[in-house]
DNA sequence: CCTACCGATCGGTAGG
DNA sequence: CCTACCGATCGGTAGG
């Protein structure tokens, strides 16, 4: 009964993915004990299984919930009626955001997947590879239209993606420039410079 | 006196360091056991450290071979006598063609750097920054001859970086491009596209 | 190169 | 929520 009540930070089991998605970017999932996740909340270690199932699953939470959130905001873009250009651009600056705001979070969805059970771990991936095959065909779309230079719309792809996620390892240079300068002088890199 | 002898594929200690970027790429360095690595030298565990001196020393030797290829090829382009723009395609060319040959290493490198040890740690961040800080003078410089569009050099220099270090990230589209064709498309797209 | 083995630490459970 | 504790596994050493 002396359970701690939620608080305007979210319930326990909230707290404690949020710690765990700190310490997992930090450390990583493999180095990351479940007693450092103890110590980080402010309990003992077993107590940390009257809020979870195992490490496992805090990974699975981390993971699927950045998945979701990606994918739900595409669809969304998708089914817009604005050209390619524009859908594109909004999903480049989605993905900014997201990285500024849920950096911890997004950080270990990219780089700690890895560590999923199956088969969690196959899900994630088909996720992932359904995202990225919606996006070329965007690209596609955008190149018969004549919106952007002929290209092999994979590589433009991985391309946008592969800098977007680079974002993660940028924050120690914060204060060389603001986060709307970030989004802008990034979207005219990536954007701009590949429209006809 | 069993010892094996150097082989074509380099010294005892070369093959270790061979098979033990695979791991620490696949499964990442806190959850590579030397047990793991001991099967995949064909050895039991203790014999390893006939050849090294510990985990984390094979680490430090593949991170540091690394960051020296890459610290030492900048330094020659800087020298040469040639355009900012063809510099710095050259050295994006560079980054592709170590990228696709050492890909173990360089992901290791890339990704597993944070569980060095000090002073190694500290070394490599050092060798890093003083990296990108070159390369932003070098854009600066483009932009300064007007070779380059006006920018923020950092953005611009990391956007760069970002999109290079994700072809890691690429390898399972392997069969969608061939490696000269990934090459070009992506200079095109971070290149051309930046030039005025 | 191997066998035998060490202290430390891991994720997690029992029980209250 | 805690204390007490488990079997498994870790990096590495001793000794030959």
């Amino acid at each position: 009964m002396a359970r701690i009540k939620p608080a305007k930070n979210g319930t326990r089991k909230d707290v404690i993915i949020r710690k765990a998605s700190a310490l997992f970017r930090t450390k990583g999932f493999a180095a990351t004990s479940m007693r450092d996740l103890a110590i980080s909340v402010g309990v003992e270690a077993p107590s940390l299984y009257n809020h979870i199932g195992s490490k496992s699953e805090l990974l699975q939470d981390i993971c699927f919930k950045i998945a979701d959130e990606f994918t739900s905001q595409l669809e969304k873009t998708e089914n817009k009626n604005a050209s390619v250009l524009s859908k594109l651009e909004e999903i480049i600056r989605f993905h900014i955001h997201v990285m500024l705001e849920e950096f911890d979070e997004v950080f270990v969805a990219n780089h700690e997947w890895k560590y999923l059970q199956e088969p969690h771990l196959a899900n994630f991936l088909n996720q992932r590879r359904s995202y990225e095959k919606k996006l070329v065909a965007l690209v596609e779309t955008g190149i018969t239209t004549n919106e952007f230079k002929k290209s092999n719309p994979y590589v433009t792809v991985l391309t946008i993606l592969s800098a977007l996620r680079g974002l993660e390892f940028w924050l120690r240079h914060k204060k060389k420039f603001s986060p709307k300068e970030l989004e802008n002088e990034m979207v005219d890199h990536l954007l701009k410079g590949m429209v006809r």
